[in-house]
DNA sequence: TCGTGTTCTGGGAGCGTTCACAGAATAGGT
DNA sequence: ACCTATTCTGTGAACGCTCCCAGAACACGA
């Protein structure tokens, strides 16, 4: 009785050089691409490779150059809003794509749970990766501290405003969330009121700033309920405890959309017209704005174009490029439409 | 001018060697938490480790061990279909939180371009992980071709039947199509047509099978168009497209809750009223389903013991732990609710 | 006191690369 | 013919860890 064929060595750049007739310098040439390399040799090399079946093992290769070629790609959400949110998705493939373009390896490590944050933290320390991409950061977010101390190449996106000194990217969303209320405003409503979520991220605050910045001398704290989900559940609940504060309220700005779709729902079922009695403007453009009837006005952000940046920022600090800003606002564009 | 400081070397296991007065050895051996340590030494190390701020470099550990506590997770999807499907979400999500539990780290890899495609195989083949869990793949697609040849541990999420001898876990789609179909005809309904997607995959091309296998001779080819994508847009074309060939149409079988989303909105264009003029069932029950008014007939999946099984599979294929069964099948429920 | 386990420790060898350096071969100019 | 650049090649020394073996230290009973 053999024991089981344990899986068979793999080939070393040492056997490429045995079938080669090289030695492992010149093998070691060729597969980086360097230059001074004789055409025989560099063919011998290559028909060897093929033959031994050979490919590098990173693990060595990394311990030997202290470089992976591979970003880390934070992601902290709470189950449910990981697979409403489409941002995140964007941000990702975004991200994803840029990476691509320079042959990097993108890595996404989810966090659900502490635990999860511990080994995460330790994944990053423990030389896997080249660079940090956190997403949907929240304040004094344990991991965000943990991968700002580590001392890898970090960009957030969104930027925690209890971390100073990060490179980040992102919108504006207090601006934003001013101009689409003050467009909400300009339709001539009285009695606007917000509902707001995720204060403990930048977006949830900024949002909630820019409404109060729109409305000034007119701002009333009793118009404004806050959640701490960006769910439709959000929007359901408050938009009812909204109307039990003011039935006559006219305006909602929604924290985002899919709070703004749940809003819509509670509005519909109490009998109120969209947009005739009360106008609702939402943010991020997601699929829940175009499938809402009325369509949702909201703000559209160029989450891809985040993540590309995003990418971008980070391989320029990797590699030493000097960057003007060390944080970047891309623009956002208010999409106009029936609901307000 | 000094240079700058460049990143200070990190402390090795030399480090805590010299500053705790033992060597390497037992340190090592306190790191892997093995017996035959004594307490004075156990203590001292830990107080080095501390003191100089160690920690363990992954690569070399696992050039050393020849295993990483790394799985990958290679998501194959386009854009748009990556951004809509919630099942992708809650296996990944059901994957992480089982490798959770046994320390290992999930990392995602996403394929949206050929290029990706060639670069994840080589970060697989590059020994970065110690398996690859496998989700959505198509027929003959190359990255499963590719992943199946590596020889690493892996396990395909769905069945894809241009592979053999492969561990998966999935779900008896076609069981469950045949099943919700029956169902529907259950309601009386006397012309039922389908709207199917991703024929190229195992869920679609099953779907359309148990849809088949409950027609029996009523089956009409006519009544089933297919699309290449699981989305909304498919559900609206679809739906135009049964609606001009049988105009009396009065039941559907969508291959996903998006599509029959987006067949019910044209549905109802059309002046049609669900579910009494035509009733609808869809399959995967996600938050499409519970959103739709009336609320979808659908199939409820259990992505998340989709996610957590086929981890658990992988887990044991790594240990060498026996199987009884290389594939194993998940149950469905159906959903019963107002559309049919 | 001596043996005989048992617990603990140190250090050499190896994992598969890259890197730097030295030396060989070749080419090009006097 | 010789000297000098230039191109090419081989090799030892890392990289930071684990594994394993040999041996030291200790405990305990005869």
């Amino acid at each position: 009785m053999n024991a089981p064929p344990d899986r068979p060595r793999r080939a070393t750049i040492f056997d490429v050089a045995a079938a080669a007739n090289v030695s492992r310098g010149t093998v070691s040439r060729v597969l980086n691409g360097e230059p001074y390399v004789s055409e025989a040799a560099r063919e011998a090399i290559e028909a060897a490779i093929a033959k031994v079946g050979y490919v590098r093992n990173m693990a060595a290769r990394n311990l030997a150059t202290q470089r992976t070629r591979a970003i880390g790609l934070v992601i902290h959400e709470p189950h449910q809003v990981f697979l409403e949110d489409p941002n995140i998705g964007a941000i990702l493939l975004g991200t994803n794509e840029r990476l691509s373009e320079e042959d990097y390896q993108l890595v996404c490590l989810i966090i659900g749970s502490d635990r999860d944050s511990n080994r995460v933290a330790e994944y990053l320390r423990g030389g896997f990766v080249d660079g940090v991409i956190v997403v949907s950061a929240r304040e004094n977010d344990p991991i965000s501290n943990a991968v700002a101390q580590i001392g890898l190449p970090t960009v957030f996106v969104g930027h925690p405003s209890s971390l100073t000194d990060i490179n980040f990217v992102g919108i504006d969303n207090r601006t934003a969330a001013r101009e689409i209320t003050q467009r909400l405003l300009g339709t001539g409503r009285q009695q606007v009121g917000m509902i707001a979520a995720a204060l403990d991220r930048d977006s949830g605050a900024e949002r909630l700033q820019g409404f109060q910045d729109a409305l000034g001398d007119r701002f009333d704290p009793d118009l404004v309920v806050d959640f701490p989900l960006y769910s439709r559940s959000s929007g359901v609940l408050g938009m009812h405890e909204l109307l039990s504060r003011a039935p006559g309220i006219d305006g909602v700005f929604a924290g985002n959309d899919a709070i703004a779709a749940g809003a819509l729902d509670v509005l519909k079922e109490s009998g109120r017209s969209v947009p005739l009695n009360v106008g609702i403007v939402g943010f991020d453009d997601s699929d829940w704005a175009m499938r809402c009837t009325p369509r949702l006005s909201t703000v559209r952000q160029p989450a891809d174009l985040l993540g590309r940046e995003a990418a971008s920022s980070l391989l320029d600090l990797i590699n030493g490029v000097p960057r003007a800003a060390h944080g970047t606002i891309l623009a956002t564009q208010i999409m106009w439409r029936g609901s307000a």
